[in-house]
DNA sequence: AATGAATGAGCCTTCATTCAT
DNA sequence: GATGAATGAAGGCTCATTCAT
C-alpha cells in the first residue's frame, strides 16, 4: 500500500485500512509504553496484535514512518484537546492555569499514548544521529507558553520576564508535564486531581508579580 | 576478570584494572552523549576507546554493569559534589536554593555524564521490560528535597506542603534540574548563569509562605 | 484462472485475458530492461502496469511463466521476423550475411525485449539452481547457423569446419548478436547501421575460404 | 574488523585475517558461479563456508564489499596473466593473437572466478539502479584492444578500422571470450585447446588485410 | 476479472557476548 | 591483560504468493 498518496481514498477500502494502521498505531502504543523504545520492535508490536510482521510494512513504507504518526496523532489529539480550553480563558492567568491543567488531564487520559510519544521523541534519531523530532519541538512547544507570559505581562499581573526567563519558565513547565507522565508511568495509581492542583499553584506562584 | 569478587586483588593488577575502567566508563559517556542511549553500541565505545570489544567485556562481566557503573559515578561524584553545599547552608530556604544551584553548577560542569545518566535511566530496561533504574530513584533521589520542605514548614518559612504534595514539588524540580541537562546538550551555548538564576527564583517563589 | 489450462475458454474472456497478458508482458519487458532482473519484482511490474500486484498472479500462476512468457514471445516474434529474410537468400553466404544483419535489425528494433530475454535467461534458474533457459538454448539456436555453415562448405565458398569449430562460430555470432543489444542498452545513441555493416564484414571475412 | 584502512597490517594477525578473507571470496566465486548472482546471498556463502552469516560481515563491511574484492582480485590476477604475454610479441597480429589466447586461456584456467565476475558484472547494480561496474568497463577492457588494432594499422598488417568498427571488434572479441567463459559453465567438458585455436582464426581472418 | 490484505520466508546487517591465543 | 575472531539472535525490510471479497 505505501500510503503516501494520501488524498481521495474511497470510503470503504479506506475503511480497513484506516482500521488496520489505527490497529498498528495503537499497539505500537502498547508496545512502547509497556518495553520502552527500545525493545519496540517491529516483532513485538506485531505479536501484540497479532498480525504478521509484515503486514506492518505493508501499511507503513517505514518504521520511522509508523512513530511519526504515533507522535503526529499525539500532537493533534493533544492541540484539539487543549486550545479550546485556554482560548475559553480570557486572562493571562487563567490561559497559564489552564494550559497546565488541560495538559495534564491529557496527559491523565492518554497516559501510554503520551509516554511513547516521549520514548520516540527523545530517542528517535535520523541518520546522521540527530534527534528526528528535536527541531519542530522548540517553537511549536515553546511559543504558546511563552506568549501566555509575554500577555500576562503587559497585563500587568506577571513579573518580568525577559526572553530568556520566559524560555526557562516555558521549559521548566513543560518538563513538569512530561516528568507527570513519565511518573504516572511509574506510578499508576497517583492522586492525579491533588496532582495537578499542585502543580497549577506552583507555576501560579512562580509567575505572580511580588 | 568478572569484577564481581573484588575481594584482594592485588595493588598493580587493581590500578590497571581501574584505569581501564575509568577509560572504558569515560568513552561509554561520550559515546551515549553523542549518540544517544540505543546507537551506543559496545563497538561504538570501543571504538573511541581505540581497544577492541572484548576487553570491555574482559573488564565488565556486562553491558549492564558498565552503564550501573557509570550511573553509580554520577551518584557519587554529584552527591559529594552537592552534600557539603547543602549543609553549609542553615536555614531550609538557603538550603532549597542551593541545592537547586548546586545541582545546576554540577550538570553545567559534567553535562555529558549526567546527559548520559538521563539516558541510561531512562532506556535501560530489565528483561521484563521494566525501567532498571527506576526503583532506586524514588527515596534516594526525592527524599532530600522533601526533607528540605519538611524542615521549611517547621521553620515556618515555607508554605504548608501535605506528604503529596511535597513529592509533587520534589519531582519538579528535579524534571527541572534533568531538563536543564538536556536543554544543554540540545543547545550549549545557553546563558547558564541566567538560566540557574531563574530557576532558583521560580521555586524559591513556589514554596514561600503567601 | 491460471492458464495451464487454455483450451475451450470463452471468446470473451479470452479477450480481455489475451490484452492483460499482453499489458503484463509489456510492462515486465519495459521493468526488467530498466532495472535489470534482480530488481524487477511483481510490485514493480505491477506499479508500472498501474495494477494491483494479485492481478499478475490471476493471469499467470507464476513469475516463472511470466518471465517464459516474455521469452518465448521473443523467440516467436524474433523468428517470424527472420527467417523469411534468410530463406529469402539463395546462397549460404548471402544466408549468413542475412542471418547477422537481420537479427542486428531485429535487436535494434526491439531493444527492450531482446535486453529483458537476456537479463531472464541469463539470470533464471531453477530451483537446484540450474539455468532454466539454458537446455533449450542449444539446439534451437545454434543449429540454424551451423546449417549454414555447413551449406555453405558444400557450396565450397566457405572454409572448411569442423563439428566443433561450427558450434564455435555459432557461438561466437550469438554472442556478437547479444552483445549488440547490451551495449545498445548502455549506450543507445549507438550507430546502429555502421554497427551492422561492421560485424558483417566480421563474420563474412571469418568464414571466406581463404 | 572492517577493513577500512588496509596499510600496515601485522604479519601474523593478519594472516588469519587474509585467510578468512581469501575463503570467504572463493565461497563467494563458488557460491555465484554455482547459483547465480540472485541465489548468492551471504547465507548460502556462509553455509558453503561452514561459518556463521555474522562472520561475512566482519571481515567485509558490506556484501557490496565482498562483490567488488571478487572483481578487483580477477582483475589483477587477468592482467598479470595476460600483460606480459602479450608485451612479449612484437607485432600487431601477434599481440591480438595473444590476447585472444592468453584471455582464453585464463578464462580456461580460472573458469568459476571468471564466470562469477560476469554475474556480478552485469547484475550488481548501485543504489540508484545503474550497473555498479559498467562505466569502469568501457574504457578499461576495450582500449587495450583498440590499441593493438591501431597499432596493426600503422603497421600496414590490418585493414583499416575507423574508431567505430575498432570499437565494434573490440566488442566482438570480449563476448567472444566472456561467451566462451558462460559456455564453459555450461558444457565444462569442451574441448578447450580446439575451441582457442578456432577463436584466434576467426579474429585472424576478421582484422587481416584483405 | 480484479483488488487489497495478509503471510512467511528470506535478505543484509548489527550487536552483545564468548573464547582461544 | 588484551585481542581478534566467531557466533547466534534479532532487527527492519522486501517479496512471491494466497485468498476473501
Amino acid at each position: 500500500m505505501n500510503t503516501k498518496n494520501k488524498t481521495n481514498e474511497q470510503k470503504e477500502l479506506s475503511f480497513i485500512e484506516k482500521a488496520r494502521r489505527t490497529q498498528i498505531v495503537e499497539c505500537t502504543i502498547e508496545t512502547i509504553s509497556e518495553l520502552g523504545y527500545a525493545q519496540a520492535s517491529l516483532g513485538q508490536i506485531a505479536k501484540r496484535a497479532n498480525i504478521s510482521k509484515g503486514i506492518i510494512s505493508y501499511h507503513f513504507s517505514n518504521k520511522e514512518e509508523l512513530l511519526e504518526q504515533v507522535v503526529m496523532e499525539y500532537y493533534l489529539a493533544c492541540q484539539s484537546f487543549i486550545s479550546p480550553q485556554i482560548e475559553a480563558e480570557s486572562s493571562a492567568r487563567g490561559k497559564l492555569i489552564k494550559y497546565i491543567e488541560s495538559n495534564l488531564n491529557f496527559v491523565n487520559e492518554n497516559r501510554k499514548h503520551v509516554f511513547a510519544v516521549i520514548e520516540i521523541v527523545s530517542n528517535e534519531r535520523t541518520e546522521d544521529g540527530k534527534l528526528r523530532f528535536a527541531a519542530e519541538h522548540d517553537e511549536t512547544i515553546f511559543l504558546p507558553i511563552e506568549n501566555i507570559l509575554r500577555m500576562g505581562m503587559e497585563e500587568g499581573i506577571f513579573r518580568e520576564f525577559s526572553s530568556l526567563s520566559a524560555r526557562v519558565m516555558a521549559l521548566t513547565i513543560r518538563n513538569a508535564i512530561d516528568g507527570f507522565s513519565i511518573e504516572l508511568m511509574r506510578n499508576p495509581q497517583l492522586r492525579v486531581k491533588d496532582y495537578i492542583i499542585e502543580l497549577m499553584t506552583i507555576f501560579d506562584r512562580a509567575t505572580q508579580k511580588i
